[in-house]
DNA sequence: GACAGCGTACCGGTGAGTGGAACGCCGGCA
DNA sequence: TGCCGGCGTTCCACTCACCGGTACGCTGTC
């Protein structure tokens, strides 16, 4: 059901076409036609056709050396309505947190079993961290992640403990017991930490933007650092502050649909 | 040729999926199904059918009141290559400048004869402005506008100094020999200028991010901020500062493409 | 100079997609 | 209460858009 597998229905057109824009991942820019045939199983001759009609409609670019996402893409994706609303409520509160912090800020979102980075604003010095704006992460071994996941329905809760905790570095965590431990902790603190867990050198904490039942998280925040410098302890309170104001702002705004329910 | 009408060929199925998508403006979060067919022309079993599809492949979500462009769109946005490596290497440089400035920053690229925001970050004081990341406007009455229009290609700028100026406020310039003189002294001083043209009460400085050649421009940043508190001179150091650090950002990291050329 | 990999183009058969029509549901109005 | 317009949904037989195997020309590489 929610597993997506290699491929989605390539027997209609719009699978196909779907399937060719969803070749492309987070770190690629071009993609040779051959390629795209590779990743999506798709005959040669309907590729370049499905491509070619997918850059008529301003999905794709062509280029000398292959395929682009097209910049329509990008304009279409900024109107999708939940992320939009969030992002434009969010980006003040996430612009003073990055003043006092001057560290990598993230906000997320859950979307099925992982994480989306809806924003993600740096300086000059940030800490290299894989996160991507758009991109997509494990929740058992993020900040934000596990902060959503200890806010979340029992269901993908107990989805994603009884599933394989996949081992990024040496500290993340694989004990669905000891990760469960965490959440509760979660649950009590309104933190959640994550220690070199997703990335060696990188230390991370997030706080829930909560749903004025206080029980679901519409998103997280996190602040995120390089082991050394980084004192998380110092962040706490600039961090709970900025998810709380985000937290009653959205409670105010709730004209726009943030959720499906 | 470059006017897309209303309709994009609905004579295919790929055609129709994306009418229906792009018949989301930047301002809607949810349509109901009559809106779709009004607004594409679609026949209304049609509409219903490959929106159905569309919600299958997660680019539209499924409420009870309506459609809403879905998470997965957002991501597939995200995947853009062009607007996400700008929009990566260009943030630190945002960040320092809404820093300096606090007032709302830009960052703009030409598509079409139109601006799109590919950034927009500003704190809770920001100006009231219409602009949208992942929005349009126009580009005689925008400071953005004008910066790319200067060093746009002639084809360009005589196609939009020879259409209609639309006159969105009464400081609009209309005038096509006033519009040009304008853009020369851009040229010349690299700065553009805009003063409560496309918003009343709103004033805008913007620099052009230009290519190594010095010729071309692949963006530009601007600050803005309301009449009365603004002051445009005290930031034109900060924001030519911000504008060239980019440029030599990017012209360093010429491996991924920037632009189909 | 043979070859492998690529992008491109062609084209007849066919089944996926089409869209008109009809249904049931609601909420407004008289 | 009963009528009516607008909506979302379902159905189905026709047909034309799409399919994908095949073939071509081009480019680098052994």
């Amino acid at each position: 059901m929610t597993d997506p597998g290699p491929g989605v229905a390539l027997d209609t057109v719009l699978g196909k076409a779907v399937a060719l824009l969803r070749a492309f991942r987070v770190e690629d820019t071009v993609l040779p036609l051959a390629e795209l045939v590779r990743r999506t199983g798709l005959p040669k001759g309907t590729a370049h056709r499905v491509a070619g009609d997918l850059v008529e409609h301003r999905l794709l670019d062509k280029t000398p050396h292959g395929y682009r996402l097209s910049g329509g893409l990008f304009e279409l994706g900024m109107r999708a309505a939940t992320e939009r609303t969030l992002l434009e409520l969010a980006m003040p509160f996430l612009q003073d947190l990055y003043e006092r912090t001057h560290e990598t800020v993230h906000l997320g979102v859950q979307e099925g079993s992982e994480v989306v980075y809806v924003a993600k604003i740096g300086g000059h010095r940030q800490a290299r961290s894989p996160s991507r704006t758009g991109g997509r992460m494990p929740m058992h071994c993020t900040a934000i992640g596990k902060v959503l996941l200890a806010h979340a329905v029992h269901e993908v809760r107990d989805d994603v403990l009884g599933g394989e905790l996949e081992r990024r570095t040496p500290h993340t965590v694989v004990a669905p017991g000891l990760l469960r431990r965490q959440l509760s902790r979660v649950l009590e603190t309104g933190i959640a930490h994550e220690r070199e867990e997703s990335t060696v050198g990188l230390l991370c904490i997030a706080a829930p933007v909560l749903d004025p039942d206080g029980r679901t998280a519409l998103a997280a925040i996190s602040v995120t650092g390089p082991v050394g410098r980084f004192r998380p302890d110092a962040h706490e309170t600039a961090l709970r502050a900025a998810a709380t104001a985000l937290a009653s702002t959205l409670a105010r705004r709730r004209g726009g649909a943030l959720r499906t329910g």
